[in-house]
DNA sequence: CGTCTTTGACCCGCGC
DNA sequence: GCGCGGGTCAAAGACG
C-alpha cells in the first residue's frame, strides 16, 4: 500500500471544481481522455445496450441478482458445481448426518434473527480491472463464503469486516462478460475507520487509474500497482492521485451512503441512464447502485 | 496458537 | 407446496 498522501496535495485534473463535478460538467468530458482507457472504449460496446435503454435500466435494477437465464446447466442441487463432481452422494449423505446432530436450537435461532430481509443495506459495487480478486481497501475482511454463480464458471466470494462491531459485507466476483474485471459490492457501512489510522479516511476503491461514476454506479479501471482514492467524509470531496484519473461526478464510498445529504441530491440529479451513456458509453453499465433508497429518495 | 480460508450444509426468499 | 438459487454458518484445515 502506497503512502497516504494529504488531499491538498493529491492529483487531480479539474482542480476548479474541488474534486467533484456536476452532471452538466460532466457533459463537458474530453472524449479523447476516456478512450485513453479499456474501459471506457467504444470498441467494447454493446449494441444492445445503447439501443435498449430502458431495457438497461431493468438491467440496473436487477443487477447483482443473477439474472433468470433460460437456459440452464446441467446441474442439480449442489452435486454438480461448474461441472465438478464435489463428492459421493454417500459420503455427502453421511456428512450431512452428523453436522445435523451437531447443530443446535440456539444455532438454529441465531441465524433466523441475523438474517436480515433481503436488500436492507445500502450497496455500493464497482467494477475494477484487476487479476487480483480481492482488492486492498484499507479494512480488513474475513471470508466467509465462496458460492458458484449460476451460469458463471467464476465463483462469488463473501467478504465480512473483521471489526466485530461492524456489520459491513462485501461479495467479490468476475465479471461474467470480461474476467479480467472483478465486481464489487459493498454493503453497509463501517462502524470505524480502517486500521490504516486514517481517521475517516480510506483507500478506495483499490488500485485505480480511472473512476467513473454516473449517479448509480462506480466504474474503475486499475493498474498492476495500488494507487491512493482518497475521500473526506461529509464533504462531497473525490481525489485519485494518478495523473490520468477522472472523477466523473461525486461519489461517496459505501461508509458515506448514507450520511452526506449533499450526494444524495447528486445522486437523484445525475442518475439520468440515457444520459450517462452518451457521456460516457460502454458496455459495463449493467452495473448499478441498487436499491440504494437514498439516491431514490433524496432529503 | 491465532488468524484466515475452504467448503458442504443449511436457511430463506421467491418464482412457478 | 416445491424447487431453485443466493446468502450464511461453522468445522476443519492451512498458514505464518
Amino acid at each position: 500500500m502506497e503512502e497516504v498522501a494529504a488531499a491538498d496535495s493529491l492529483r487531480f485534473p479539474f482542480p476548479e471544481h474541488k474534486g467533484y463535478l456536476g452532471f452538466m460538467e460532466m457533459l463537458d468530458v474530453d472524449q479523447e481522455f476516456l478512450s485513453q482507457f479499456d474501459v471506457f472504449s467504444t470498441s467494447s460496446l454493446s449494441s444492445s445496450l445503447i439501443s435498449n435503454p430502458i431495457e438497461n435500466l431493468e438491467i440496473w435494477n436487477q443487477w447483482p441478482t443473477t439474472p433468470n437465464y433460460s437456459s440452464s446447466i446441467s446441474s442439480t442441487s449442489s452435486e454438480i458445481v461448474n461441472d465438478e463432481v464435489i463428492e459421493p452422494k454417500l459420503e455427502r449423505e453421511k456428512k450431512q448426518h452428523s453436522r445435523q446432530t451437531l447443530k443446535t436450537d440456539k444455532q438454529s435461532k441465531t441465524r433466523k434473527t441475523s438474517r436480515k430481509k433481503k436488500d436492507q443495506e445500502p450497496r455500493f459495487a464497482f467494477m475494477t480491472k484487476s487479476e487480483v480478486d480481492h482488492l486492498e481497501d484499507g479494512y480488513r475482511w474475513r471470508k466467509y463464503g465462496q458460492k458458484a454463480v449460476k451460469n458463471s464458471p467464476y465463483p462469488r466470494s463473501y467478504y465480512r469486516c473483521t471489526n466485530v462491531a461492524c456489520n459491513v459485507k462485501k461479495r467479490v466476483e468476475r465479471y461474467l462478460k470480461d474476467s479480467s474485471i472483478v465486481v464489487t459490492t459493498y454493503e453497509g457501512q463501517h462502524t470505524h475507520s480502517s486500521p490504516n489510522n486514517m481517521a475517516r479516511t480510506t483507500f478506495f476503491p483499490p488500485p485505480i487509474s480511472t473512476a467513473l461514476y454516473n449517479g448509480s454506479a462506480m466504474f474503475t479501471t486499475a493498474t498492476t500497482t495500488p494507487s491512493l482514492f482518497h475521500y473526506q467524509n461529509g464533504h462531497n470531496s473525490n481525489f485519485i492521485n494518478h495523473p490520468k484519473s477522472f472523477v466523473a461526478s461525486s461519489f461517496h464510498p459505501p461508509c458515506d451512503v448514507a450520511s452526506s445529504n449533499h450526494a444524495n441530491q447528486f445522486f437523484a440529479a445525475t442518475i439520468n441512464h440515457r444520459l450517462f451513456q452518451d457521456i460516457a458509453p460502454f458496455q459495463y453499465n449493467e452495473l448499478a447502485w441498487r436499491d440504494c433508497s437514498i439516491s431514490q429518495n433524496p432529503t
